[in-house]
DNA sequence: TTGACAAATGCAACTTAGTTGCATATAATA
DNA sequence: TATTATATGCAACTAAGTTGCATTTGTCAA
């Protein structure tokens, strides 16, 4: 029966703090900020490897709207997302709605559907005027 | 009055018909394989102001499935794809569904949306056994 | 409480996707 | 076939992310 030790490192945990207080999705650069205006001066190579160690633990969603680069944050329960593209916002919306479409394309095309990803783009209320 | 001369040159049309024949969306690492098999030693540069030539002039489709990269399809009716974790095979799947969700978005939340995501990631019916 | 050791971090160097500026080549038109 | 805007090539660059290896640091057991 091995074990594995799992450490709680000043790091760690300003970046757990930063993800559960954030509304949005973080990017590795809005994370290495916030660390260092709480003076930790984290290798970015530690911050992907947090990122990583997060997300193998099932802590974080991982995802990507296209920029080149991964936002996280904190898993929650499922849903989307609405990207402004004059400010960048991005609101979540509830999934209340793909499930049975995932029952369709198993029936229809024998694909066994494990996660999806849902966004929407489009300009946001503020954004319209 | 002003007109733009647009050429039709031996990549150009190499990648347009590499695309029109291709099933699944492609990086520009296929795409540049498949000139050299043309025996056309495209720089890569040239491949991707072609391709944004391409998007630009709503020829083509940009795509990411999180790979970190682009992938490119002719454009064709909206639809969403299959993406099989195992295999890495793309398959189409038409959008029936989301016309009504992008308006119940604009009620409720006062977003406007222009276009959407919908990739549905699991284990197609070959992989499964 | 302290020593051992696995886990975490830092550093340097690297990879891969994509971009930019500028010089050169080429397709279209007259 | 000469002109010229458009397209391409080259070199150098950026930004995101990765890898190997040396060093540091939490954790736990004695």
């Amino acid at each position: 029966m091995t074990q594995t030790i799992i450490k709680n490192t000043p790091a760690r945990s300003a970046v757990s703090k930063f993800l559960s207080t954030s509304q949005t999705p973080v990017d590795i650069e809005q994370i290495i900020i916030y660390l260092r205006s709480k003076k930790l001066n984290t290798n970015k190579v530690t911050v992907y490897r947090i990122m990583d160690f997060f997300y193998k633990n099932d802590l974080i969603d991982k995802l990507e709207f296209g920029e080149g680069k991964f936002r996280y944050e904190i898993k929650k329960d499922h849903h989307h997302h609405l990207i402004c593209s004059k400010c960048g916002g991005v609101t979540d919306i509830p999934d209340n709605f793909t499930h049975s479409f995932e029952k369709e394309i198993k029936d229809k095309k024998g694909f066994l559907v494990k996660s999806h990803s849902l966004e929407f783009f489009g300009v946001c209320k503020k954004c319209q005027n």
